[in-house]
DNA sequence: TCATCAATTACACGGGCGTATAACAAGATG
DNA sequence: CATCTTGTTATACGCCCGTGTAATTGATGA
């Protein structure tokens, strides 16, 4: 006697794929490393576990793949803000320092996906290799937005300012993120906006102000 | 017949439990949370994995101590960096800033510690209680350090002063821990020194000078 | 010295892990 | 409509997980 299987649908490639890559982000977001598990990760995509090693070679190769596709999302996220180019660039500035310090970047799921990434980090040269192009990419974003509000920029003081701004939204978004309770609402775009500022000697507290007028 | 079993000693129950902590600790950071198994910890303390369950009601209970632990023995060292309190207010709060900027503070098995209890601070209360307590103690530390060197401090000014430094040494301290390669030799503590000294509007990179000359 | 106590070891248990492989069937191809 | 391809399920394997419990043995006090 033949139990009957569980139907099932063909998909493209990519479609599982990319089924597989959220479903894994989605459990080490909530759950931590340890709850991405083979089963659940399939459980969660809708297939069973061995169809994960027919797209991917090995757990690990799925994580590493889930961690790029986090780091890319992150890239296009950072990029979408500056899409309305019409703006002065003090204000291109005041938007993207803004935007990195709230919802939905400011996330508690994000910086838990985050952390469960960095062991990997430190030890798989692939996912060294992505964070560091993900870190620079971003700093180099921000060091062209702040190279557009200087009035005499210096090469060398430009690295320093954007290395010293990414550290502030970097610390303050961390926080904000993983202990939003200790904070009163909307005190860390307001800290990081004036912060910025302070290091780069402009105003981004009114720039961001006119903006909010402007587009309530 | 019976075979010979493991000859050992007895120990007295905080050096046990200091050992079994210990031993978790150092695993988390070099191994990620799933390397801290209850089999490793014992290894690594010199005991058998049956001993866990004598000193600690569960394996979550040993993980818990072990980031109190932490969280105790990072306070400490920040604060026995302002023990010798013969200098002035604008030297000390340069000597706390820096020495936040740099090893063994800045140390990658740390920032891997940091990640692999990450989850735990999201959704344990224990352990998210011990991580906000932590947090505001540096903090307060440093905004009464700010405050010395304040000509005209008022109080909401001051908190947001605090945050915005805050969030700038735990960016930086958290990228050069994680990814020294892309900074040059030094280069973390003086930007985060001038950008603190921006923040709160005085020069603590001279500061930090005349310190580094009178003590080499 | 010897009895007592409890710190420690040893071992078993059920379950979940990642992986390997074979059977099946959905959908393309002719 | 029959055949083939391969995406998908099903199942088994060996290993390790955290926990429960009984046996052993190092230290202590009488």
């Amino acid at each position: 006697m033949m139990t009957d299987r569980r139907p099932y649908k063909r998909a493209a490639e990519d479609v599982r794929r990319d089924a597989l890559i959220a479903a894994a982000l989605e459990l080490i977001a909530e759950g931590g490393p340890k709850a991405a598990t083979v089963r659940a990760i399939a459980d969660k995509a809708g297939v069973t576990a061995g169809l994960i090693r027919h797209y991917f070679t090995s757990k690990e190769d799925l994580v590493r793949e889930s961690y790029r596709r986090m780091m890319d999302r992150m890239t296009a996220d950072n990029a979408s803000v500056l899409e309305d180019t019409a703006q002065d660039p003090l204000t291109r500035l005041a938007t993207f320092v803004a935007a990195s310090l709230m919802p939905p970047v400011v996330d508690a799921t994000r910086v838990g996906l985050w952390a469960g990434f960095m062991h990997g980090v430190q030890h798989d040269p692939d996912m060294r290799q992505v964070h560091i192009q993900t870190y620079l990419g971003y700093r180099d974003l921000l060091q062209s937005l702040i190279a557009d509000v200087q009035t005499a920029p210096e090469a060398k003081s430009l690295r320093a300012m954007a290395i010293a701004c990414n550290g502030v939204i970097d610390g303050l978004w961390m926080e904000a993120s993983a202990v939003p309770e200790v904070f009163d609402a909307g005190e860390i775009p307001a800290i990081g906006l004036r912060a910025v500022g302070a290091i780069l000697g402009v105003d981004l507290v009114t720039a961001n102000q006119a903006r909010l007028k402007d587009k309530p």
